[in-house]
Formats: structure tokens, C-alpha cells, sequence
RNA sequence: AGGCGCGUAGCUCAGUGGGAGAGCGCUUCCUUGACACGGAAGAGGUCAGGGGUUCGAUACCCCUCGUGCCUACCA
């Protein structure tokens, strides 16, 4: 016998280390079944549990769980990432409150210390995993700092240097001053924000007068190597070619002229400074301009500041206003509207500042990857997301993936000290061909990207052509959000179609991102996050679960909100009761020969089988196509709605009678229903069902429920006849209830019930009389075509039937009066639509046939019941 | 500045070219032998506004308003 109540706690921790001994998770290499493989998105080892891994996970072990049991060779490769700058920036400032820092300490001791503390924490984010029930192959877990995928990035990195794809050059790149490195492009977020552009007067070298620049950053005209104007700007024409005097540090730099200018935009002049500004950058390349540095990689003045050298970048800018203000130049101040970038790990305004670096030429690379989608080998789903996607890849610039940090795969080039040799090499160098044995490595790591990059392959086992590359690649689907469309998705693509020559994954599968209840993005520092382990602590895993998969509908945020878990919660609970009144109802003995006996089935029985069927196909087809929350909602309609509040009450009096055939019938129908139900449920929430299923007393064919067969349509037996005659006792039942809801009548009450039913209807209704009886709290009920309206009686009137409630007594002429005058003047509103339709002539020659039968139908339907009611009121009318 | 999405019951959201759906909340009644985390019966919506296409539009097209996001080198 089940507890009275579902206590999530215990039971989760116990069925998954029982999964983990009997290695359910485990994927076979070789297999004849079909492969289903998905990665996952590795979480940043320093991670912990946020919601969005959540549903991440969730979704993924609901797809996974169900191609299991669906018969697959399954594979969910779990692992995390090394996570380059967030984890380096971890331990740095664990290194800051011991009053060191990683300088003292030196790159090998950094790095060192890193892997002491990824041992330390790095598995928090992986239980975290477990404990919301993720059914990964944790015997393949991988982490991106790993032996064979450092091996795997060496190879990429050798092979793309080695076809002109990668490239070391000095360019503009976006500069972290606190991270103290390079980033790529996408690692810089714009924010808009209210600016200020100061507009600045530069006097000529050797002639009266001055010409005004403006610009948002003013510290930066000390690195000024020209002024710019649009050659076709009148304003300005005469003025080409002269030089102009920058105050203060008085450097005298030329006016020159460049289609780039947008005449319109401030004064029509711009300042150029070539290394601190993209577009300088490339009129400097352009006009062979000097490119002069004014910082350091930790955001100060250099030496080229003069008099502010030394100064951090925004006191340097306090100053520089101050003086030029002081002497004149400042002409004028105005608001402005500007998207400043900021590094995506610490928030700090990143610099564009000129350096040495990698690239990565990636344009060749994108349109194999564009060509993928395009062609349909890769899905994207929801198709919206297609649009971003080309959108970025046709922009795409080369991709910038140094860092100057120590955590990460150490670049594998090594320069010769003695004839400055540049030596690319899969393995370590042991000299130079010139003979030196004086080589040193390359200072910079990769981009954290980089190694993601290669993850579906990458973990497979590659560069090695082993079983698992062989069975599971492409892998069928990756699920992820669409923040890291770009920096994952999109790389992942360029990376698979270029070493493996095929797609990746064969479906994307863009998921919501999860928001709070006012739809604000959840963050720490807003202070508005929902934790994930709070709910499963609150709620259990399982209706956590659930939630998110009925909250993940295509193409739209999800405004989480709690007490819809709670609402779920009740679900459960409402699935372990069913448990407990089989329990209640079925003996030992009795489990064991449990079969559905076709021939002594039930109008009930047969009924609630051809909806589990037709519940099956839809629920597999829902999860083909990731519509979970069509899943989730078809779940739970039809174990509450249907199995619980028809099907268990259609039941009881035969589970209470003396006939032990029907009896018999009833208890194996229910319980195969309910045992299909659980599998079907399994995926969304696995230790409920597993929990109730090792319980359930009827035979079973597996050891646990997670690699039972999922249930397909043929788990029912369809039977429209059997849906269409239930459908007729369950109106009956329901009109009885709503006259005696209408009419506040006692629940206790027992009522007596006349239909006057037409012939079809008639033998349905008496075959069924008990249901009727036991369901609307009826008695007496007398069923013929010929029944007439006694004088003191409620009417409910249906399609198929008329029902009278002698209310002796009890009854209210002018409250039934208004019932039915409601009643009537809906109908006459149904009419009223139908017939203009049909006196409509352009419907009738242009609406399609069965259309307009069908509204001929409605019709005399309406009209048929229009004269009924009308019928009542008359005789109550005459009788009172 | 461009692009994308959203606006449907009090709240959170599904949905579809042929009379508007769910969950929660609300109202009334009920401790009936699985379940009060329950049962039964209800109330509640010009499907943001305006125009167009159509026999027919909440759905398709255009505009407006509101709202959210992504991309971008306007100094």
C-alpha cells in the first residue's frame, strides 16, 4: 500500500543510483538498433544549476528517454567546459583574498592550482545534472581541457593554419582592460546608453581660424593622425590637404579626405585615430596614417599621452576635457545616444585597441555552414531563427581566438629564438630546423569557443575514427537556447561540415529563454532568479519538470511562474491516488493474470482504450515534431480528466458489484492503462512513474520502467462506435448534473430521470442505465421514445435526447422558466448566425460543399431544439 | 539605424481560413469507500486599434499604437 501523499525526496536519489548501477544510461559503440545521440551544451565547469539549464535539460532527457524506450541505441554525451576567462577569473580572486596573484605565482603553479580547484568544484554543476534526473551516458562525460580533445583542438588549429585559415596579424581587436584580453566580437555586448559628443577645435598649423571635430570619446584625439572630411563636402574642399595643431601637446597633423565621411553627421569633420577606432583603423590602413597607442593592456596612458600618461582611461578623459575647456577648445557639449561595448564576463568597457593576434578566416567556412541549412541537411526548429542565422553568417567577420589569459589550450606555435621561425606542430617541437633547441610556445590560449567548436565531434573520439564517431555522428539533434546561437550553434556547424565533411546534428531545436513573472531577464544581480534546486527541494523534480515542459511551447519566452508548479504538483499527486485505488482494488493474486479479455470488455473499458490509443499517436507525434507542450497538455487531459474523472468513476460499480467477469475486465483494463499511461509519462517525470511502476501490481517485462517500450496507438484499440455511445451516456450524465447544479439542488439528493430519446440513443442509454445512475446520482430512470413531460419537472435538452427531473415538491416554475428561457435565447443566437450563412448566396455557390451541409445540419439541429424548448415553456406555462 | 517576435478570459499562455481553448484564480454547492494537492456546476473574451484580401478573418496582407529581443563601425 502507497503512503497517502508522494514524497519526492527519498525516492528520486533511490531510483537514480538504481538506473546508474544497471547502466540503463549506457550507449552501446556498435549497435544494430538506430542511433539517437545528443550532446549536451557543456555548462561552464564553474557553473552551477540556473533555470535555464533547467529546462535545457529537461527537454533534452524528455527526447532522450523517450527514444530509448522508443527502441534506439541512445546516447546523451555529457561534459563541461573549461570555460576559459570566467574560470581563470574564479581563481584569480580566490588568489586576491589570499593576498596573491597569479603572477606571483607563475603560469605553471596558475594553472595548477585551476585543475586543484576544478577537482574541488567542478562536479557541482554535474551532480546538479543528476539530480534533475538526466539520463546521460556519465561513463562517456567529457570536459574540454581533456587529453583527446586538447589532441582534437591541435589538429583543428594545425589543419586550418596549414590551409591559410588561420592567421596571426596586427589588427583592431575588442580589448577587456580588466580581463586583460582579446575578445571576438560576439563577446562584446552593446548596451544603449545616453552619451555625451564633444565637439572640439583643432586651430590651423600656420594659418587664422580652426576646424571643429566632435566625437564621444575625447581623450582619444591624442592619438589623432589626421582629420577627415567627405571629398564632396563644399564646406570643407579648400581645406584638404592642410594641417591643423592638436592643443596642447601640439602635433600637427594633416586634413584629409575620405568617401567614408558622413557629411551630414556632426560638424561634417572627423578626428582619425587609427588605433583606437575601427573605422580610423581602416582610413589609417587606407591614407598610410602613423597608428599611434595611447594604452596599456590594463587601460592607462602610454608615453604617446604626454602630460597624461599614467592616467587611467576615464580620469585621462576628466582631464583632457578640463584643459581643452580651459583653453578654448571645447566648442560645445552635446547629449548623444550611443551603444558602448562592454566585455560579457566582468561588464568592464572593452577598448578597441590595436594588437597582435589570431584569426580565424572564416568567411570560406560560413558558407559551407549557410549551405547546410539551406539545403535542408540541418533543421533548424522554430524556422524563425533560420533568418538570424543567415543574417550573421553573411556578416560574419574573421574571428579574433587569442586570449591573453593562462587558462585555456596553449597555442600550438613555437617561435625560434635564434632565426625567428614560426613552427605550427601537432606535437611539442623538440628544435628548429636551423639547429636551436631555443624555441618558445606562444604565450596565448584559444578562445573557449574554439574547443566548443569541435564538442559533437570532439567527444566522439576524434581525431581517432573510433565506434562512437562512427555510430553517432551526425548526431540527430542539439537543444540549446538562442543566446549561443552564434557563439556555439553556428561554430559547431562551421567546425563539423569542415573536419567531418557532414552536418553536425541533423535538427536545432531553439528553446525560450526563461524570464520571471513580469518578463524581466533573470539575473544575479537583479535579484529576481528562480532556483532550480529550490523548486525540486519545494516541489519535486517532477513537477519542476513537467512545468517547463508544458511551458515550452515554440518561439516564445517563458514567464516563469511558481504557482504553476505548484498547480502541476497537484498532478502528481493526483497520479499517485490512481495508484493507491488500484492498489486498493487489485489482490495479489489477481495481478498476476491480468490480461484484457477483449470479448468482456465495457462501453467504459472500450471507450477509455480507443482514447489511450488515440492519446499515444498523439503524444509520440507531439514529441517528433518538440511541440512538448502539446505533450505535457495531452498528458495531463487525458490522465485527470478522462482515466480520473470519467473512467475511474464509470467503473466503481462494477469494481463494487458481484459480476466477476465484468469485475475482472474492469481492474486489467484499468490497470493497463494506467501502466501505459506511466510510460508515457516517464520521460516528463521519471521517478514518479518508476517509483509507482515497480509497485504496480501487473506483469511486466522489464526491470525498470526507463527501457519499458514507449507506448505507440496499438497500446489501445481504437473504437469510434465505443467513443460515439459514451459520448451519449456522458451528456446524459452531465445534463442530469446541470440541473441539479443550476437549480442548487443537494448533491445527496438522488433524482429521478425520464429520457425521451430517439431510437439510436434509446438503446444505448438503457444498455448503460447504471452508469447514468451511479454518475448523476439517479434513480427510477425510464428510457423511451414515448416518454412525456411530467407536470413538475426540470428539462435538459441534447441532440439525441430529452430529459425530464420530476422535482415534485422541490420545484420552481419561475426558476426552470428562466433556465429554459436562457437556454432558448442561446439557441436563437445559434440560429440567428446559422441562417444568415445560408441566406447568404455567395456562401452557398462558393463555400465549400460540406460546409454548407454542415451548417444545414446545425440548422434544423437548432430549430429541432429551439421547438422543444419552446415546447416546456409552454406547458409549464399552462400548468402553473 | 536595420531585423525578428509578441499583444487572445483577472493572471500565465495554447490555438485555428468555417461559431473562442487550457491551467491557475473567481462564484455556488459537496468531507460520496484514490485524491480537499479533491469532486460537481458556473461566471468571465468586439482574440490591441484601423484598413484590405475572402462567401467567411482572431488566424493571411498593409498601417498605427504598445511591448520585448537580436544585430550594427555613424565619429
Amino acid at each position: 500500500m502507497l503512503e497517502k501523499r508522494y514524497e519526492p525526496k527519498d525516492i528520486e536519489k533511490k531510483w537514480y543510483d538504481f538506473w546508474i548501477e544497471n547502466e540503463y544510461f549506457r550507449a552501446e559503440g556498435k549497435s544494430d538498433k538506430p542511433p539517437y545521440c545528443i550532446v549536451i551544451p557543456p555548462p561552464n565547469v564553474t557553473g552551477s544549476l540556473h533555470i535555464g539549464h533547467a529546462l535545457d535539460i529537461t527537454l533534452q532527457d524528455i527526447m532522450i528517454r523517450w527514444k530509448r524506450m522508443s527502441g534506439s541505441n541512445t546516447l546523451w554525451l555529457p561534459g563541461t567546459d573549461h570555460a576559459g576567462i570566467a574560470t581563470q577569473n574564479v581563481v584569480e580572486k580566490d588568489l586576491q583574498k589570499q593576498g596573491t596573484d597569479r603572477h606571483a605565482l607563475g603560469r605553471e603553479k596558475f594553472i595548477e592550482k585551476v585543475w586543484e580547484w576544478k577537482k574541488l568544484y567542478g562536479g557541482t554543476i554535474i551532480n546538479q545534472l543528476k539530480s534533475m534526473g538526466a539520463s546521460c551516458d556519465w561513463s562517456r562525460e567529457r570536459f574540454t581541457l581533456d587529453e583527446g580533445l586538447s589532441k582534437a583542438v591541435r589538429e583543428v588549429f594545425v589543419r586550418l593554419y596549414e590551409e591559410g585559415l588561420i592567421y596571426r596579424g596586427e589588427y583592431l581587436i575588442n580589448w577587456c582592460p580588466r580581463c586583460h584580453t582579446a575578445l571576438s566580437d560576439l563577446e562584446v555586448e552593446h548596451e544603449e546608453k545616453q552619451g555625451k559628443l564633444y565637439y572640439i577645435k583643432y586651430n590651423f598649423a600656420d594659418q587664422d581660424g580652426h576646424i571643429t571635430v566632435a566625437t564621444t570619446r575625447p581623450e582619444t584625439y591624442l592619438g589623432d593622425t589626421a582629420v577627415a572630411v567627405n571629398p564632396e563636402d563644399e564646406r570643407y574642399k579648400n581645406l584638404i590637404g592642410k594641417m591643423v595643431r592638436l592643443p596642447i601637446i601640439n602635433r600637427d597633423i594633416p586634413i584629409i579626405s575620405d568617401e567614408f565621411v558622413d557629411a551630414s553627421f556632426g560638424t561634417g569633420a572627423v578626428k582619425v585615430t587609427p588605433a583606437h577606432d575601427p573605422n580610423d583603423f581602416d582610413m589609417g590602413k587606407r591614407h598610410n596614417l602613423p597608428f599611434i597607442n595611447l594604452l596599456t593592456g590594463d587601460g592607462k596612458m602610454t608615453e604617446e599621452a604626454g602630460p597624461y600618461k599614467g592616467q587611467d582611461r576615464f580620469e585621462c578623459r576628466k582631464n583632457v576635457l578640463k584643459d581643452l575647456e580651459g583653453m578654448g577648445h571645447l566648442e560645445k557639449v552635446t547629449d548623444h545616444a550611443m551603444a558602448i561595448g562592454h566585455c560579457y564576463r566582468c561588464k568592464t568597457i572593452v577598448e578597441p585597441y590595436l594588437s597582435n593576434q589570431w584569426f580565424v578566416k572564416i568567411k570560406p567556412l560560413a558558407e559551407e555552414a549557410m549551405k547546410a541549412v539551406k539545403e535542408g541537411q540541418v533543421k533548424i526548429i522554430p524556422t524563425g531563427w533560420e533568418n538570424s542565422y543567415f543574417d550573421w553568417m553573411e556578416n560574419i567577420k574573421d574571428w579574433c581566438i587569442s586570449r591573453q589569459i593562462w587558462w585555456g589550450h596553449r597555442i600550438p606555435v613555437w617561435y625560434c629564438k635564434e632565426c625567428a621561425e614560426v613552427i605550427v606542430s601537432r606535437e611539442t617541437p623538440a628544435g628548429c630546423k636551423c639547429g636551436s633547441k631555443e624555441l618558445v610556445q606562444d604565450e596565448d590560449v584559444l578562445d573557449t569557443w574554439f574547443s566548443s567548436a569541435l564538442w559533437p565531434f570532439s567527444t566522439l573520439g576524434w581525431p581517432e575514427d573510433t565506434d562512437d564517431l562512427k555510430t553517432f555522428y551526425p548526431t540527430s539533434v542539439l537543444i540549446t537556447g538562442f543566446d549561443i546561437l552564434f557563439f556555439w550553434v553556428a561554430r559547431m556547424m562551421m567546425m563539423g561540415l569542415k573536419f567531418m565533411k557532414e552536418e553536425p546534428f541533423r535538427h536545432v531545436y531553439i528553446h525560450a529563454l526563461i524570464r520571471d513573472a513580469e518578463g524581466q531577464k533573470m539575473s544575479k544581480s537583479k535579484g529576481n532568479v528562480v532556483d532550480p534546486l529550490k523548486m525540486t527541494e519545494l516541489y519535486g523534480t517532477d513537477a519542476f519538470r513537467f512545468t517547463l515542459a508544458a511551458y515550452a511551447a515554440q518561439g516564445r519566452d517563458i514567464k516563469f511562474s511558481e504557482q504553476r508548479v505548484e498547480g502541476y504538483r497537484h498532478f502528481l499527486n493526483k497520479i499517485w491516488n490512481v495508484a493507491r485505488f488500484i492498489s486498493m482494488n487489485v489482490t495479489e493474486g489477481e495481478a498476476a493474470s491480468l490480461s484484457i479479455k477483449v470479448k468482456s470488455l465495457s462501453l467504459a473499458d472500450r471507450w477509455i482504450l480507443s482514447r489511450l490509443s488515440v492519446v499515444c499517436a498523439d503524444i509520440n507525434k507531439s514529441l517528433e515534431e518538440y511541440r512538448f507542450n502539446d505533450a505535457s497538455s495531452y498528458l495531463y487531459q487525458f490522465i485527470w480528466h478522462e482515466l480520473c474523472d470519467w473512467y475511474v468513476e464509470l467503473i466503481k460499480p462494477e469494481l463494487y458489484g458481484e459480476n466477476a467477469d465484468s469485475k475482472k475486465a474492469a481492474i486489467s483494463t484499468l490497470v493497463h492503462v494506467y501502466e501505459v499511461s506511466l510510460a508515457l509519462l516517464h520521460p516528463f517525470m521519471p521517478f514518479i512513474t518508476e517509483e509507482i511502476w515497480q509497485q504496480l501490481p501487473c506483469k511486466k517485462n522489464d526491470d525498470s520502467l526507463c527501457i519499458r517500450e514507449y507506448p505507440s496507438a496499438a497500446e489501445g484499440i481504437e473504437d469510434k462506435e465505443a467513443e460515439e455511445k459514451l459520448n451519449i451516456v456522458m451528456d446524459a450524465v452531465t445534463a442530469i448534473r446541470n440541473i441539479r447544479g443550476e437549480l442548487n439542488l443537494s448533491p445527496s439528493l438522488e433524482l429521478q430521470a425520464l429520457i425521451k430519446a430517439s431510437n439510436n440513443a434509446e438503446a444505448t442509454l438503457n444498455e448503460n442505465i447504471t452508469y447514468i445512475a451511479k454518475l448523476a446520482k439517479a434513480k427510477d430512470i425510464k428510457i423511451g421514445s414515448d416518454i412525456q413531460a411530467p407536470k413538475h419537472a426540470a428539462t435538459a435538452i441534447k441532440p439525441a435526447f430529452e430529459i425530464f427531473v420530476p422535482l415534485e415538491g422541490l420545484f420552481d416554475f419561475d426558476a426552470e422558466i428562466s433556465r429554459l428561457n436562457k437556454e432558448m435565447s442561446k439557441v436563437e443566437e445559434d440560429i440567428q448566425f446559422v441562417d444568415r450563412k445560408l441566406r447568404n448566396e455567395a456562401f452557398i455557390s462558393k463555400a465549400p460543399q460540406a460546409v454548407v451541409e454542415e451548417n444545414k445540419n446545425k440548422y434544423n439541429e437548432y430549430m429541432e431544439k429551439l421547438k422543444s424548448i419552446q415546447g416546456n415553456i409552454d406547458k409549464l406555462n399552462q400548468w402553473r
